[in-house]
DNA sequence: TGTACATCAGTGAACGCGCGTTCACTGATGTAC
DNA sequence: TGTACATCAGTGAACGCGCGTTCACTGATGTAC
């Protein structure tokens, strides 16, 4: 990993986030190396000096965005560590509005998903940031748990579950997000799975 | 609806199928018109002659595909209508095989919701489809259930969970497709869910 | 600190390809008698 | 059933645009003394 210069990240950065923005907005597929330049304000001949190909700009870009994902959940979660919470469901109440469901990043990484399904090199790269949140988010929600007096048994299973239910409710929200019941569902769910993948923990009350 | 007459039928078929399999190989967005036509064996003119664009020709694929898909659910879920059932868990190992996760047709659909995200009216288009399937499968569901002294008090809840959890882990069993830990947690997250929203009916044990 | 030079990073013009879109055409299908 | 004509459905050539990609260039940044 060489050293870049300032003014080379610098254009990195800007390269990186005009693509999120070009590609949230016409698809991964029908962007061109043109709209992201012009959207940074360069011309395409700055592109083919920091990238070989819109696929290695889409993996970089997803690479940070998702990194920075993390990074923001854990702060998010550090300052709810302090919380009151007295069920389940107040873990829940918690915990939810720390995890955004964010619609640009929702597209962008929707098409990510399907880019990776036709590529077994990014599906590693999936799969590895998916256990990345889960290390990242179990000490909470298993700290969370404990002081309403629950244990989970199996970390994996649970961390699984999680992501699952937060894909799948994350697509319902913003396919209807005027919908509250849609929403409520999301938290209706979430406290299920917590509370299935918890046993109480008879020590301590 | 004009009645369109055979030859054009079997062309628009034909399209259609060229589309499905074009989408999942290149993705929709780096798919073109002459890619399609020459996967089914026409030329550009015979396309314009049947399609207005690309997204009409997506939209028109996925509304087949998506027919095409609950019907045959519909027959498989019939078919398992006899099965002996002892508790939740064989309900769910009833089902799930009648539910395909299949990689050409996820990898369609994944960029189908992402394009719907850019697309209010094809937003709704996929909502009135997720209640198509909660009405289709939720007869077979209850069913089951019944034969096991469950009954279900909010079908909706219930069918929005179901499908939050189908979404959330198909992705991840086609990520995974080596790991048999992630179909089994497939599996194990589908009984907690239908337990978990299901309660014993006291009347006829 | 100032000057001279080297390297780096982005510019912008040039080239060519692939594709979208159109349209006059021809062969296939349908209809009337 | 056969013939003559009308309509339909797909052909394939043509046009032009937009974009990917390259590259000689210039202005910006860094370095040595």
């Amino acid at each position: 990993m060489t050293e870049l210069s300032k003014r080379r990240t610098e254009t990195r950065r800007r390269l990186l986030d005009a693509a999120a923005e070009v590609f949230a907005e016409e698809g991964f597929g029908r962007s061109t190396v043109e709209q992201v330049c012009a959207r940074a304000g360069f011309t395409r001949g700055a592109f083919y000096s920091n990238f070989a190909s819109l696929d290695e700009l889409f993996l970089a870009m997803w690479e940070q965005r998702s990194h920075d994902l993390i990074e923001s959940m854990r702060t998010a979660f550090e300052n709810v560590g302090s919380a009151e919470v007295s069920d389940v469901r107040s873990v829940v109440d918690h915990l939810l509005p720390a995890i955004p469901v964010d619609d640009v990043w929702f597209r962008v990484s929707a098409e990510f998903t399907a880019h990776a399904l036709r590529n077994p090199a990014l599906r590693r790269v999936m799969t590895a940031r998916e256990d990345a949140i889960v290390e990242a988010a179990a000490p909470f929600v298993e700290d969370l748990l404990a002081r309403v007096g629950r244990v989970v048994p199996d970390r994996a299973a649970l961390g699984q579950a999680l992501i699952a239910v937060h894909d799948g409710t994350a697509v319902q929200c913003l396919m209807e997000p005027d919908n509250p019941a849609v929403r409520q569902r999301r938290a209706d769910l979430a406290t299920h799975v917590l509370t299935a993948y918890s046993t109480e923990n008879k020590g301590r009350s």
